[in-house]
DNA sequence: TTCAAGATTGACACATGTGTACATTGTGCT
DNA sequence: AGCACAATGTACACATGTGTCAATCTTGAA
């Protein structure tokens, strides 16, 4: 175990603290964010700590920035790309749960249970969801479905990767691939065309069989 | 504020500091469950704590207990219940999300929570899923649906409602009601019949209108 | 090579938490 | 009233965490 490396030539930097933060945030909870065990991670003096950041609070700020930035914002765009049908919106939507960088699913789960005991926390949380359930329902009625009916669709698309996140399992990817027409079936009423389940399939370097 | 009453005529009592730390974890998560703040909410010494239990561990594992005692069996319970449609026995199970004495939403979401810090209870909690989701999959089965299709709505079905959890929203009665029937059409793919949603609106209390 | 800013460190003061040993109090019973 | 034991409390030892301060070391540039 070497340090990170970074370009200022010092061994530690504000974005080394915050990676170990967010490391150990996913992997133990918000309680398991110490300075004196990242300390030892980083194999730095506990103190250097604050040479980067004021204090904690501002250490667990920068972490709900980050979380702000990367998981709210992409399923509005997911859900709002182009598509010739519903089925084909909601697998632009499904991206979002196959790829990481689209969304970040542990850290996700994480900020949600930190949210159990901060309020202000649990505000912002409550303002993703509601911006994130919004996007999803705009989708359903733009291919023309009731008001009501695209509130409850949009609630279980979204609710269904929520629960499926809190389950922490851990499945293989084909596993997970096999559901996907009959989750597009459930969800949107219409059963997918072929060619837009092998697209899907081919951008997630699946190879059915 | 009061000592909690208790026929033994003692201030203290196992089930007291249970309750405590019961009320402790749902607000703000096991971190919180502490001894010291817990005797100060009792008004008891800190230390009076170690005559019911042996240590802050055993304590842990009460709550754990308590949690699995409660929440698995009630839903697997309601899944099994005489029901003559698809569509009323969905609502069987509905029971379970708008009844607290069958499924204890707070609890859950602050066990899962939990889980994230101890592989031991995370194994228990996925054991739980496994269950739930394969009670909810035999009832799809008995109404006739084929197995894939009724793993996929077992899932939905759950997956919905631990997301929904997990969103820790406090909505109105009425609101979460309007809901139901859409619901029940997506998870169910048949529309309930007017007399089984009254008599599921009955039974929790709500007049629609 | 020397210097100033950037980064790192150990010592200190303090807070909160756990658990043990032993003394003290409260309760029901005789 | 007095006893035995259940329950509570006080004092101690220890562990882990935070944050400040005053050195000290490193680095790139003058």
């Amino acid at each position: 175990m070497d340090q990170a490396l970074n370009d200022t030539g010092w061994r530690g930097s504000q974005e080394g603290w915050l990676e170990a933060a967010y490391q150990s945030l996913l992997e133990s909870g918000v309680d398991s964010v110490k300075i004196l065990p990242l300390a030892k991670k980083l194999n730095l003096s506990r103190t250097s700590f604050y040479w980067f950041f004021k204090d904690r609070e501002e250490l667990l700020s920068a972490l709900v920035a980050r979380w702000r930035e990367k998981n709210t914002g992409n399923i509005v765009k997911q859900s709002e790309a182009y598509a010739e049908s519903l089925a084909e919106a909601m697998l632009n939507v499904f991206d979002c749960w196959l790829n990481t960088d689209l969304f970040d699913a542990k850290f996700e789960f994480a900020v949600r249970s930190w949210a159990l005991q901060s309020d202000e926390l649990l505000a912002e949380v409550q303002q993703a969801d509601q911006i994130r359930l919004e996007a999803l329902k705009r989708m359903f009625m733009r291919f023309g479905l009731p008001e009501t009916t695209s509130d409850v669709r949009a609630r279980t698309t979204y609710l269904v990767q929520i629960g499926y996140i809190s389950m922490q399992s851990k499945e293989e990817l084909a596993v997970r691939m096999k559901r996907i027409p009959e989750y597009i079936a459930i969800y949107t009423g219409e059963v997918p065309q072929q060619r837009e389940l092998d697209r899907f399939f081919a951008r997630h370097g699946y190879r059915p069989g």
